[in-house]
DNA sequence: AGTAGCCTTGCTGTTATGGCAAAGGATCTG
DNA sequence: CAGATCCTTTGCCATAACAGCAAGGCTACT
């Protein structure tokens, strides 16, 4: 796992304070925006406050940011992606990303000769997303079973029963996302009770 | 209208016990994974519990998922996606995503002779993914100048200053994603489950 | 200096917390 | 069916965290 808990617990506070100066608001403003009071807010961003989701889901909000967003430090370096190829069940995984905590791509080689239609829809939290390089893919989803070519490209929430086939004859190159939940919410501010 | 912050926070502990029962996991269990004790647990599920960073954190990695799939619910329907392309700036942009609100995907067509040099590079919130198709990509990140051949990956945090080009000869073709969270994030509707 | 805006912090009564241990339920076994 | 075992919920209470007011420090501008 990429992400150490401490650290991003920690992380929190400053995080929050780059938020608010990036966009030149005051405290005093936040705390209209987010209903929570402006002591509140300055002990959130020095740390000296924990931080509930109670708070953190207005400020997520007034920021326009995702939770995670909140959570995770920024990042440098080169940034090109290099790992090895994973075999499993006769496909090929090439990783495309590698911060295992969010989203996660792989390139993913299937022959069309994969034993895939004796197994089962699968079903798991997230959400998935898919491109199809070459070849053909059969999608088994829910209720839906759709051919895919190449160039175009499905997405779904895994938590949905799902199945990724190659009917053949060739093999077939996809590419592969997997990553927290697409959406995200946003809604108007509101104050607080 | 999306999901509102009560709601959201309500639904944190259903959500944490759906996930722990889906993995067939005691509270005990978790518990020694946690490091969190199996009566909060269990409050934290019935939601008589404040969700703080403390406790969803650990239990987002014990879960293997981001923070805001701990707060978000599921859609259903057919995957494909089909949208119009878009022209913008001599690069066109299909998008293969269909929800604004959170990540996005295009495939990008980057004529050889863009002018794409004359531009700056750019700095916005989010993170940014990368995968080439075909041709070939110079990108500008930071103090970074590194060029992408075909199958390989690249991925950044926007809020580095970075820039696409491309070196030519022949177009180029790429897979762009943005996310977790652009900064102009439109409200989306979504039937509520 | 004087004023104004912003942020931090001491202080207070109030509320939440965390874990122990007991109690409720479900399941299994002979 | 009784007994045993495992899982989960909940009453309890000492301790810790909280929320917001208001005072204080800091900076910038006049």
């Amino acid at each position: 796992m990429a992400k150490d808990l401490e650290g991003a617990l920690a992380a929190v506070g400053p995080q929050l304070r780059a938020l608010r100066q990036k966009r030149d608001i005051t405290l005093t403003q936040l705390a209209e925006t987010t209903g929570i009071s402006v002591s509140t807010l300055s002990r959130l961003e020095s740390g000296s406050r924990r931080p509930t989701l109670e708070l953190l889901l207005p400020l997520a909000e007034a920021y326009q940011v995702t939770l995670d967003e909140l959570v995770d430090a920024p990042e440098t370096g080169d940034p090109r992606v290099r790992q090895r190829p994973i075999e499993r069940n006769g496909h090929t995984y090439i990783p495309l990303t590698r911060r295992p905590g969010g989203m996660q791509a792989f390139k993913q080689i299937i022959p069309a000769d994969a034993p895939d239609c004796d197994r089962e829809q699968q079903t798991h939290e997230g959400y998935e997303w898919i491109y199809v390089l070459s070849g053909r893919i059969r999608l088994r989803l829910g209720e839906h079973d759709i051919v895919l070519t190449p160039g175009e490209a499905a997405e779904f929430d895994t938590r949905l029963p799902h199945l990724i086939l190659n009917p053949g004859p060739e093999p077939a190159e996809i590419i592969n996302l997997f990553g927290p939940q697409g959406e995200r919410v946003h809604v108007r501010a509101r104050s607080r009770g």
